[in-house]
DNA sequence: ATACTTTTGCAACTGAGTTTCATTTATGAG
DNA sequence: CTCATAAATGAAACTCAGTTGCAAAAGTAT
């Protein structure tokens, strides 16, 4: 699906920055944190822009995060049809400790988990460390 | 085991800057960041000296961090025989969306996930969110 | 084309974490 | 116990991620 139509279906207004933005997504595969995405842009949009695109984007279910225990936040676009209401990114990452990329591993899913009597799940996420398969 | 061991079996100083510390996480049973630390310990010792103590609890192996999408990285003790060689926290966290608190499941191990072809798995971590058994 | 609303750029700000260096403290040898 | 040495601490300045307020610019519907 093109950028326009992704904008449109998830009530976004069609500008020069969200555009930009989703392609870089595009291009690369695997999480993106601000900085990487500002690398990128810079010469187009202001750093502030990058940062409430990203905030924009996560709302809508046109991304989401990728919880990794590096300094900074990483992003990566939903496969599936994820909206304001509803994420369903419910995928394993995996984070290679060579190249220092983590990826989604959007084939395989997060095991469902026995908690203690009286806890209550919402969500998981599941954060695999290693050697990715290029590196490897 | 007292504080003064801890320090001793893992090769540090005995100093109060490190023994406070580790009364303040004996105090709590939820994963601790540097402000919660530093809210108790100001009156006494320099924040930087705070960040250095998380420092090297983690290189030691007397705590572990607490991986979680908040802002600020959070840390818990390690409840086996961890060292600067190795460590063995392989148990599930929970975070609470009504407290805020991340604790650790220590009896909750995570369960082993199989990747595609090509990866190489050295560790994992599961951050499982929803409502904690004093919240529910 | 116009009016209205959202988005953007810019500057200033906050908060987490790090670095440097001089001073103080813990520890082990004598 | 005293002293020498290495390690730990405090203080100030700094870097980097992310946020806020506001005026200007751009998107959208009529
Ligand atoms: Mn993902
Ligand atoms: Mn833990
Ligand atoms: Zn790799
Ligand atoms: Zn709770």
């Amino acid at each position: 699906m093109d950028a326009e139509n992704i904008l449109a279906e998830h009530g976004l207004r069609n500008t020069e920055a969200r555009h930009g933005v989703l392609d870089v997504f595009n291009k690369y595969d695997y999480a993106l944190s601000h900085s990487d995405l500002e690398k990128e842009l810079q010469k187009y949009f202001d750093r502030v822009t990058i940062y409430r695109t990203i905030h924009s984007f996560l709302d809508k279910g046109i991304i989401h995060k990728v919880i990794d225990d590096s300094e900074s936040a990483k992003y990566a676009l939903c496969a599936d049809e994820c909206s304001s209401d509803r994420h369903h990114d419910n995928h394993v990452h995996f984070k290679c400790a060579k190249c220092g990329n983590s990826e989604c591993l959007n084939h395989v899913q997060i095991p469902s988990i026995n908690v203690p009597k009286g806890y209550l799940v919402s969500e998981s996420n599941l954060l695999i460390e290693g050697v990715c398969a290029s590196c490897n």
